[in-house]
Parts: structure tokens; sequence; C-alpha cells
RNA sequence: GGCCCGUUCGUCUAGCUGGCCUAGGACAUCAGAUUUUCAUUCUGGAGAUCAGGGGUUCGAAUCCCCUACGGGCUACCA
């Protein structure tokens, strides 16, 4: 690896990041943080009708949430800025000239309107256009009209923009470390508009010029761009930028979990899991996104779930945290194809952070969705809860269906145990027991549970029969925990307050 | 259409320098055990003839070729 690790997030502000971009972004910080390199986050925002506002903001706020740190950027700062690049806008003007002084590049004059009329001239005829050495001499550009029109185009403020002059015939060789040597003939690849007649660059110019600019040492993108890399190659060969070209990673894509396609903004909701990191608002349309972090996912378990989307260690080990991820991380073990995102394993993984958080620290998050559901919970109760049925949760707010009942008694009581378990004699029996739990002293869930099971043991009683109705008194259901400890929370009063209710209110 | 990338259980994948693969793990699923209930837990099962076909080789999921399928790209979007 070279000495100096430099990569960068780069995305457009055109609306809310999603899984597949945070988890390029969370590769590049692992491969930064591993090889004591700096994580640069880049601004790309050259297409100003594409613009969203709220966007930028969001991507740095979704990328602290789950921990991607920056070294430098556009929040941060840093030696190389500025980070965004509609403020480097006019830094690149200078590189499209240095072009095309050196012939890698021209002026072209096609107007939109014109180049259309063409492609569909071309479409009637079931031919593609493609403005490449087999055109442009047909075209409207500097290689085609006299020198002194150009000049005076130019001059008299004509609407232009700057394309890449790609050869004719040459062999591409793109070095992939994820795909190897990926070659392809520069003949197949168009005239792509590097300047735009706006005065922006488009992101092949800008992306090249930034990267080189910022010292970039590996660019790990998305798959999508894989088709653009010869171009990218083509550029910095144009700049005479080959010796320090920065290495390339393509990413597999994050696919849709039912059909084909690529995971698109679309899809969450659809299919009822989140493509976004937060909750997302469009500033336009008012649509509401769901996002992982309003689902109740800890910020741990998302990055876990994204990087084994496309990554494995090779070892059995699946619950790994961020520094465990750098320590293991590496580009060559990235697979090549497409992942499908599993909901039900994303749930499994959550579901592990939640048993191993600290019961403390668990608690006080479940404090907060008991204060939401009910009254006033004492936070010692919640936190002898939490351990007794954080098994049963995925999320923290699924403790509440687990446990609703330590906090709220019972309004209503399963039809089909009480028409299985409820015998004519169930009261009595209940009331016995009330007064047994009642009078266990020293009391205590073991006392308690000695006691009951010495009366259902004198009475030649049906063990289940009784333990089920008593359940149902205390919990409504045939569900939770151990019994006696949650008589042992619920405490002689409250216990008892439930049978005596319970006992007035079923009828069989 | 053209170009590029990919293809192992339903899903994520191990396997990459060919023999230890009668293809391993995880999630999901099924069954049994445990339990006073639900859940957990434990044990076990089913599940990919490695997209298909040709080669190379004593031997291929692993190397080569072809085909099929899937995906990406093909804008003055990134």
């Amino acid at each position: 690896m070279a000495d100096n690790i430099r990569v960068r997030f780069a995305p457009s502000p055109t609306g809310p990041l999603h899984i597949g971009g945070v988890r390029t972004a969370l590769y590049n910080y692992l491969f930064a943080r591993q090889n004591g390199g700096k994580m640069i986050l880049r601004i790309e925002d050259t297409d100003q009708t594409r613009f969203v506002p709220g966007a930028e903001q969001y991507i740095i706020e979704a990328l602290t949430w789950l921990g991607i740190e920056f070294d430098e950027g556009v929040h941060v700062g840093g030696p190389f800025g500025p980070y965004r690049q509609s403020d480097r806008k006019e830094m690149y003007r200078q590189y499209s000239d240095q072009l095309i002084e050196n012939g890698w590049a021209y002026y072209a004059f096609d107007t939109p309107e014109e180049l259309d009329i063409i492609r569909k001239q071309y479409e009637a005829e079931k031919k593609a256009f493609q403005y490449d050495a087999s055109t442009r001499d047909k075209m409207k550009n500097s290689l085609t009209l006299p020198t002194e029109e150009v000049k005076n185009l130019l001059e008299s403020g004509a609407a232009f923009v700057v394309r890449f002059k790609m050869p004719e015939n040459e062999e591409i060789h793109v070095q992939d470390l994820i795909r190897g040597d990926v070659k392809v003939n520069s003949g197949l690849l168009d005239d792509k508009v590097l300047f735009k007649s706006d005065g922006m660059p488009t992101y092949h110019l800008a992306n090249i010029v930034d990267d080189h600019l910022m010292d970039i040492s590996h660019v790990i993108r998305g798959e999508e761009w894989l088709p653009s890399a010869p171009l990218h190659v083509m550029l910095y060969k144009a700049f005479g930028w080959e010796d320090t070209m920065p290495m390339f990673a393509h990413l597999p894509l994050l696919l849709k979990p039912d059909g084909n396609g690529k995971l698109s903004k679309r899809d969450g909701d659809r299919l009822g899991f989140p493509v976004f990191p937060l909750r997302w608002t469009d500033p336009v349309s008012g649509e509401v996104s769901s996002g992982y972090r309003e689902s109740g996912y800890f910020p741990e378990a998302v990055v876990n779930i994204l990087a084994f989307l496309g990554w494995n260690p090779g070892t059995e080990q699946e619950i790994f945290s961020m520094q465990q991820l750098i320590d293991a991380f590496s580009i060559e073990r990235i697979s090549k194809s497409g992942a499908k995102f599993d909901l039900e394993k994303a749930k499994w993984f959550n579901h592990q952070y939640l048993i191993h958080r600290d019961d403390t620290e668990l608690a006080q998050l479940f404090q907060n969705v008991v204060a939401e559901k009910c009254v006033n919970a004492d936070f010692e109760r919640v936190k002898e809860v939490c351990p007794l049925v954080k098994e049963r949760a995925s999320f923290v707010n699924d403790l509440w269906d687990q446990a609703k009942f330590f906090f709220v008694a019972p309004e209503s009581y399963d039809e089909q145990i009480i028409k299985k378990r409820w015998k004519e004699d169930t009261p009595t029996h209940l009331n016995r027991i009330s007064e047994i739990i009642a009078s266990t002293q020293p009391f205590s869930k073991d006392q308690a549970h000695d006691r009951v099971m010495e009366y259902i043991q004198q009475n030649s009683l049906n063990t289940g029969q009784i333990m089920n109705c008593l359940r149902l008194s205390l919990v409504g259901a045939a569900m939770g925990p151990d019994l006696f400890a949650i008589i042992g929370i619920l405490g002689i009063e409250e216990t008892q307050n439930r049978i005596r209710k319970a006992v007035d209110t079923i009828k069989i």
C-alpha cells in the first residue's frame, strides 16, 4: 500500500443518502482507518438542477450518527479545501483550458436541442448516436469550425461545452482492486462533456481534478462508475497525472430484496424496511421516508449489517464492532456480485446488539419508551425488567410489548386461555395463593415459589392449570418470563390486586 | 442495440494458489427436547448436482471457451 492513504466519500446532495451510499462511505472509512490514512468528505454539487436543500446536512448527520468520522471535509475543513465543488468552481476552467491547449479536448457549440434532434434521427434508423471520433467532424465544434468563427463565438458569449477528445482506437486498462484488469477500447467511448455551458464542470472533470488536487490515493465507489472509469483513466493520462493516479475499487451494488435491479430510494417503504439511515422529509413533496435510526436500529448494528453486505472476514464471526471491522477489513475480500438486503438478518443483528448492551444503558433507552407509553415508571423497575425480556426483542420498542404488564395491569384476559384453563374452583385457589404470597416471610420470588408449589402439591392440584391461571391474572396472557420473577417485581400488593381483579372479572 | 461487470442453499456468504467439498457457516424455515405459558436455549433435519454446455487435467465449484440469465452504464446527472 502507498505511504499516504487518502480516500474520499463524494456524494451529491441530491437527496438523502441511501444505505448503498452509506456502505460506500463505511468501506472508505474502514480502509482509511486501517491504514492510518485520511478520510475526506467532498460534496459534489456540480449539478445545480438537482440540488436539494438539507441533503448535505443530512449526509453529515447520518454518517455522524453511524460513527463514520472524517479527517477533512466540508464540515471540518482541512488543508485541501474547499471541499464543496461549487466553492471550487473557479479552478476547474483552467483545467479544461489545459486539455484544450494540449489537444485533448475541444469546444462544442451544439445545443441540447440540436443534439436531441440528431439523436432522434439516429433512433429512427434504429441506431444510437454517439458524439465521438466517427461523428464529431460533422458537428458544430472547434474541430470543424474555422478558428476565426470559434474565436468569435467564444467572444460573443455563445453557449459552449468542452468535450473530451476520446482517441479513436486505444486499449484502455483499468486496474480494479476488486475486479482485476478491466479493459475497453476507446473507440467505444464517446466524447464526454467535461465542462458545461453553465460554467460548471461535469462529474468527470471535477472528480479527476479534485482527486488529484486532494492527493487521493484510492477511489472506492459503487460499481455504477465502472463504465466511466476508462474515461477517468484517460483523463489522468491527458493531464499527465498517470504516476499519481489513484487505485480503483468498484463496489458491488446493493440490490432490491425482491425481484431485480439496484436498490432505489423508493424500495424501502414499499418492502417494509428503511433504505435511509435517518428519516427524511422531502422538502418539496413533503413525503416522508423512514430511517434506521427512527426505526429503532442501533448505529453499531447498521454498521455491522452494511459491512457484511458485500464483505466478510472469512471467519465465522459475524458480530463486529467498528474497531474490529477496521482491523479485519480488506478490499481483497469484497465480493464481486451484488447483494440483496435481508430484513430478517438485519433484525437479528440488531437483536444481537440489543441483548449484549449493558443493562443500565438498555434500561435508559427503554425508560424513554415506557415514559411515552404510561405514567412515571421507576427506573429501578425498568432496569430489573430489561434483562428478563430482552431475549425476546429485536428493538427497544419491542421491549414494551414484552414487558408492558410490569407497568400496567392487564385490561383484558386471553379468552383462549380462560377457556382452556379456568375452572370453577380456580378463584378459590387463586385467592388462597394470593394470601400465601402475601404471608410469605421474608418475601422473595423463591420463597413465594416454594410456598405456592407446596400448596399445589398439598391439594393435589394440576400445576399447569393453576400456574397458567395465575399468569393470566397477572399478565393477561400466556406469555412473559418466569412467573415468580414477575411476582417478585410486581410485589405483594400489586400481585394481590391483580389476582383480585381477575377473580372478579373472569366469568365462565 | 452497444459496452462493461457478475452468476455457490430462499437470503448473506465460505470456497479463490485445482484433490481435505459426499460444498461449510449465518439468517429464515421445519422437527424434537427443556419450560407452569409465550419466548429463549439446546439438539437435529431439510435446503445449492456450485447457471447450462464444452474443454484442460489422473482429478474442477475452483483454470479456459461458448451460451443463457441477471445487473450496471450508454445525458451539458452524479
